[in-house]
DNA sequence: GCCTATCTGGACTGTCAAGTCCACTTGATG
DNA sequence: CATCAAGTGGACTTGACAGTCCAGATAGGC
């Protein structure tokens, strides 16, 4: 049960473990801007500052670093969205994730999701990326679920809705929205999106 | 006005013509399940049997082919969709259309949506792409508008719901829903995303 | 201070894909 | 039937990329 899987056998200094991170940081962003197919590994190495044996020695091939980008890219995602779902116990909270939600994606200048574009790019090409993807997912629904249970308990969601299936069609509407909001260079299918995911949620929800 | 623009400039006899659409079928049928840089241009020329010369004397390189293949992707999408978007009048009909959707759906092996799958890899690389996507997205919300306004007109949608608003959100549905399903191999976000947005619909409905 | 595993640099190889080139065939039109 | 543009076949060039290899630097344990 050690640390001895063939993934990541080896022990690793500070310095190591620093170098690592940075390449996995530095291919984030590149493979978010510019997809995995466009993101060479010369690319990651300049955007890194690091060199080709590095890569090699930190990872197996160019897959098993799209596997951490993937978990990172999962990280950072529920890291950002923590303070809103942990809070997702009303309406107006609601509103506020909703808010959020459309200004960061202005801010990334309506660049897609970084877990949408990953799954679109490798979701028929590569079983194991299709399965993390799926997982990914999964925790984000997961922890919109959470809040919309804790909305349950307390009565304020009316007992007959089903937070899962809920929180499944709110992470689509975002998706869609977010993919939508790409390909147009404008955030307004985000919104028309996260208000009908909002206004179903509310559908649900007993009167005050 | 005629046809004389740069990327087709030259007269085609019919078995010039037949010859060209038939890359087009198998580009589009290749870039659908493999993505548009997975496929090479040797992949196209064995699905299709013809040579390279035949390839750069219809098109001017890859990125034209692509395009091409664009526009055939929104002709099958919208003839596919014509009967049910044309009868796209009630709260049953609405139904209909879901579940056709998720048939098509499982019939394509949950693979995405053909338009959404080639504007998540190309939007942040090719603003010709780009634009023409958007385009196509245009169109296809276009024709639910066109439904939606046809309910509203004869007082089946209230008059304050917003036709294009509401075709918006609901296209946005059912990309995020395709896209979950393709990472999910599993139809039901597809579903619950369309169960929403006809939800949200209903909600903007007058009562029988 | 030495030893060893971790870590780093960069040259090198093999493969594969886009795009070029030219010789050849087909068939419509005079 | 002569002509020539449209259409076809496939070898060739060029470049980019994933992945290999080995020599050398660094630093913690003894």
């Amino acid at each position: 049960m050690a640390a001895n899987r063939k993934s990541k056998p080896r022990s690793l200094t500070a310095r190591g473990a620093a170098t690592r991170a940075r390449i996995v940081e530095a291919a984030a962003d590149l493979i978010y801007a510019h997809g995995v197919e466009q993101t060479s590994l010369d690319h990651v190495m300049a955007a890194s500052g690091v060199s080709k044996s590095q890569l090699y020695h930190y990872f197996r091939d160019k897959d098993a670093l799209v596997l951490d980008v993937i978990a990172r890219q999962t990280e950072r995602i529920l890291d950002a969205q923590r303070p809103h779902l942990e809070a997702l116990d009303s309406l107006p909270a609601l509103k506020a994730w909703r808010n959020a939600f459309v200004r960061l994606n202005k801010a990334a200048q309506c660049r897609g999701c970084p877990l949408g574009n990953l799954a679109s790019e490798l979701a028929n090409d590569s079983e194991l990326a299709r399965k993390r993807l799926a997982d990914s997912f999964s925790m984000w629904r997961d922890r919109i679920e959470n809040g919309l249970a804790k909305m349950q308990e307390r009565g304020e969601l009316g007992a007959s809705a089903n937070p899962h299936d809920l929180a499944l069609a709110l992470l689509s509407a975002v998706e869609g929205g977010l993919l939508l909001a790409k390909t147009t260079h404008s955030s307004r299918p985000l919104e028309m999106a996260l208000d009908m995911a909002i206004d179903h949620v509310a559908r649900h929800m007993n009167a005050p």
